[in-house]
DNA sequence: GCCCAGGTATAAA
DNA sequence: TTTATACATGGG
């Protein structure tokens, strides 16, 4: 099924699904295909429309997922007044919205970022989908949870994702036995939410902000990942500015100017 | 070969 | 309480 959904002229879909929230999307000429909630997705932006195909056919779902009701613009002058490189930042990664994933599949893949690069964090989710997810044409799922619980860490030998193997069973454990329990978190503070996350082994203030962030949605997370402490050791004088309420969205700007200008922080 | 990457746990000071 | 080090792996 096709469906086309409208769209504000801001939002930019390549912007959005390439700025380091998520890692499975990938772009093949003008269309991106991924996986969620388990359905082959393809999507792409005709005609100023949002075109996306999948088994998935509810309009406000998708809404949902690409965040179209959020308006990103009105904060533009709340971000301009944390001065000049906010402004810049803002401005050039304009369009980026922040999705709803799956928190699980957020949470995992920000434990298999710790300590590690891009390209080499892609590579070690594809092959735990290859190895533990189900096969969808030509792409796999992310595996769930409740499978994962059930293996040794011997048994992820085949991602290659080396000291991270075991914090990823211990994530799934967790969350399938509740001690983690995903939907409380939905209704607790930031604050409790995010103590409540780093119960689990290898979740640190930096993942659970990710995931927070990334994963539940909370605009008041604010991850802070090295780049990050670049940025605010140069350009801001102490390293605890409050950037307020949407400081998760200052966060994502200034993550990716800061790595689109490596050449500032030498 | 060496360096380092969307950090965190653990040991040592 | 703060600071140092190991951690698995592979791209640059």
């Amino acid at each position: 099924m096709v469906i086309n959904l409208t769209i504000e002229k801001s939002f930019d879909l390549d912007k959005t699904l390439d700025c380091g929230q998520c890692f499975r999307w990938y772009k093949k000429s003008d269309t991106w295909f991924g996986v969620v909630s388990g359905n082959l997705t393809k999507v792409k932006i005709e005609n100023n429309f949002l075109q996306i195909e999948s088994e998935i056919t509810n309009k406000k779902f998708w809404r949902s997922y690409f965040d179209l009701e959020f308006d990103y613009e009105k904060l533009i002058p709340y971000f301009s007044k944390f001065g000049s490189v906010l402004i810049k930042a803002v401005s050039e990664n304009r369009g980026i919205h922040i999705l709803n994933q799956n928190p699980w599949e957020t949470l995992c893949s920000f434990i298999i970022s710790q300590n590690n690069n891009i390209p080499r964090i892609k590579s070690i989710i594809n092959r735990f989908c290859e190895n533990f997810g189900e096969k969808l044409g030509g792409i796999y799922s992310f595996p769930d949870y409740k499978l994962i619980a059930k293996l040794k860490i011997e048994d992820l030998e085949p991602i290659k994702a080396g000291f991270r193997s075991k914090y990823i069973i211990d994530a799934a454990r967790k969350i399938f036995n509740l001690e983690v329990d995903f939907e409380k978190i939905k209704t607790m503070n930031t604050c409790d939410a995010l103590c409540a996350l780093q119960k689990i082994n290898g979740v640190g203030p930096k993942v659970a902000a990710c995931t927070m962030l990334y994963g539940f949605h909370r605009f008041d997370c604010f991850p802070v990942d090295v780049w990050i402490k670049k940025v605010i050791e140069k350009y801001f004088k102490n390293l605890d500015v409050d950037f307020g309420k949407y400081r998760g969205l200052i966060q994502i700007y200034l993550f990716n100017w800061s790595r689109s200008h490596p050449e500032l922080f030498k």
